[in-house]
DNA sequence: CTGTGTGCAAACTCTTTGCATAAGT
DNA sequence: ACTTATGCAAAGAGTTTGCACACAG
């Protein structure tokens, strides 16, 4: 392993130790595929076979745990799609996306500040968490 | 039944053919629970249970199909919402809901022209079918 | 050493499917 | 009569759970 990496992964043990939990290999492999590119939106599924892909040996089950757990801890967002799989999205901040109907694919809206207006107050002791907005997209028709 | 009730199935079965679906008891019955009253946000589990406890005979399979049938024919949609279940959504038009974290709650955002502004250009191919906004909710901290 | 985390398999929830029976036109 | 819809039970997908073993502090 070459000085960067060891760098990056030394970044992600002390991020996975700030969210309160132990960095064991797993959890800081999977903070790796998570975190060290830019933005994605994964199952956990997918999020498995890529670990088994790069070779980190990891349960299903932990997947799903460490994915619950970070997201517990802020470091991923549950994204808002319909369909059975759960989807987690690794840019926490307000931010929209892409919905393609049909072939369960998300993809971010681009770099333009999409804002809503006249947001309604939230009802009596609750407030807001997040704003998401999903723009369903259809294949045009090829008349 | 009074002529009111019976004047409402009559318009509900001609909605059900005009789908291209029988009116049958069932997707009658089915129809009346989720178009009668105003804009509801169900499940199908949801829905089955309503449609026994009025008396409806039908099962859970039937509601699933039923339910899938009138989204096709645009009669429903569905909800974008995190979570295993799939909601329908009786308001097919554009407009938006309040989430509640935790309990699995969905309502309608009041009647506030909720606006998304700038809202990019699809990409080549593909043109926009709706537009979700999610206002997802949580229990304000009662530090 | 002590307490957490992991992996496996089984359980669970929601949804879909196959096929015989029932009902609409 | 002919065709489509329904109901049941079984299968399927995704996710969660219980418990023995392994590992981090």
């Amino acid at each position: 392993m070459d000085l960067e990496a060891r760098t990056e992964v030394v970044t992600l043990e002390k991020r996975v130790r700030e969210a309160g939990l132990r960095p064991t290999r797993q959890r800081v492999a999977l903070a790796q595929l998570l975190f060290a590119r830019g933005d994605r939106h994964l199952s956990a599924e997918e999020l498995h076979e890529e670990a088994l892909t790069a070779g980190v040996r990891v349960s299903l089950a932990t997947v799903y745990n460490s994915l619950h757990q970070f997201t517990e801890a802020g470091l991923l967002r549950i994204l808002a799609v319909e369909g059975t799989r759960t989807y987690f999205d690794t840019n926490t901040s307000d931010h929209h996306h892409f919905y393609v109907e049909g072939d369960n694919r998300i993809f971010d809206i681009p770099h333009v500040p999409v804002t809503v207006v006249n947001l309604p107050e939230p009802p009596e002791g609750m407030e807001i968490a997040n704003v998401d907005v999903v723009v369903r997209l259809r294949r045009k028709r090829t008349v």
